[in-house]
DNA sequence: CAATTGACTGACCGGTCGGTCAATTGTATT
DNA sequence: AATACAATTGACCGACCGGTCAGTCAATTG
């Protein structure tokens, strides 16, 4: 343990590993005391039962996307280059935090409203784009912003989290990310142009 | 407990829904004993343990996945055609079997190769229609085929897993399901044709 | 200095976990 | 009816679960 951090914040990191890694469930609080150095007791007193230890986490991880997703829409004046940049940015936030997209999919499976509820202000910044986009002509009319988005974040985020079923298909798309993501913003782009 | 299926069969049935629907470490055996109506003993004496019932489980789930995908590959002369079909057929197939998407699901989280294993033959047919396609310049030769499958196969499950989240965003794409699939059906079209 | 507080610990609790085992019950065969 | 075997049960086990409790200690406050 690193002794320029309180134990508090050693639990918290423990914590956002483990729970991410391997779910709720799967987490005993005696695993979190190890990881972290402290007995389970100290864990309970600073944060009161493990429910509130995994409202904690996920909290920390719905701030953490949230925060860093501002910088996805940058200053650009053209929206089809602002949509590629956009995607380009978000692909690299997962890879770079790899555990945010499980931790989502965790959420998902226990059904928890909180993500959507959590990404719905930046889902709207998107559509709006999306929206202003089609009103200059440069996104053809019958796209739908709502599953143009769902599609762009499935994608990278299965990329990541089911790396263990694609990569079995094809393993060349993994040996450099910028095969996948060209090919999958030209299909997209593609997709989306009149 | 209906009379007319054996008590293995029971207990096959309750895993089947509580370890798709919670997960593996989620679910105790007492849980599965309890709705399978059979003692825990029982459970043991047919599977073994714990962790040979959930294989159990996943192997059945892979099966009824294999199984019922190659009905994705009907006659179909058009390659366009087909490959919009094979779409259709896949997000009914999921639709009326939502449990075979979770489980997947906890499968990747599992860092489980298994389902990729099972599944490179399909993805082998999808690809080699995809390249058929192309020969024809049907299909634009930039298009990457794993790409294209794991976008669409992306799509489809998360339609469902994440539920919770996209609903929140715009709750119109679950009113119909169409109103997602034929928007998700041309995005992708417009995006492989030249 | 004494009182108070929060961080932290080790011992302990009742309950549940996955699993075992001997006994009982059910079924098929001779 | 007797026998053999499989299915099934209920009691039990040690390990572990989430959590509580009484106590210690250092820092802060009055």
């Amino acid at each position: 343990m690193n002794p320029s951090i309180t134990k508090k914040e050693a639990i918290l990191d423990a914590a956002l590993t483990l729970f991410a890694e391997h779910g709720f469930a799967h987490v005993s609080v005696a695993m979190i005391a190890e990881q972290s150095d402290v007995t389970k007791s100290l864990i309970f007193h600073h944060f009161g039962n493990k429910e509130q230890l995994w409202d904690e986490v996920k909290q920390h991880y719905f701030n953490q996307y949230a925060q860093t997703q501002e910088i996805l829409f940058e200053q650009e004046k053209n929206p089809l280059t602002l949509i590629e940049k956009s995607m380009r940015n978000y692909f690299n936030f997962i890879k770079q935090n790899p555990l945010v997209a499980r931790f989502f999919s965790y959420a998902h499976l226990d059904n928890d409203a909180g993500c959507g509820d959590l990404d719905r202000p930046l889902f709207q910044q998107g559509e709006f784009l999306i929206k202003s986009a089609q009103e200059q002509g440069l996104i053809r009319p019958g796209i739908n912003p709502s599953v143009l988005i769902m599609t762009f974040i499935n994608g990278i985020n299965q990329y990541f989290v089911a790396r263990c079923r694609f990569e079995q298909w094809d393993a060349a798309i993994y040996r450099d990310d910028d095969t996948f993501m060209n090919h999958f913003i030209a299909l997209l782009m593609k997709g989306i142009k009149p």
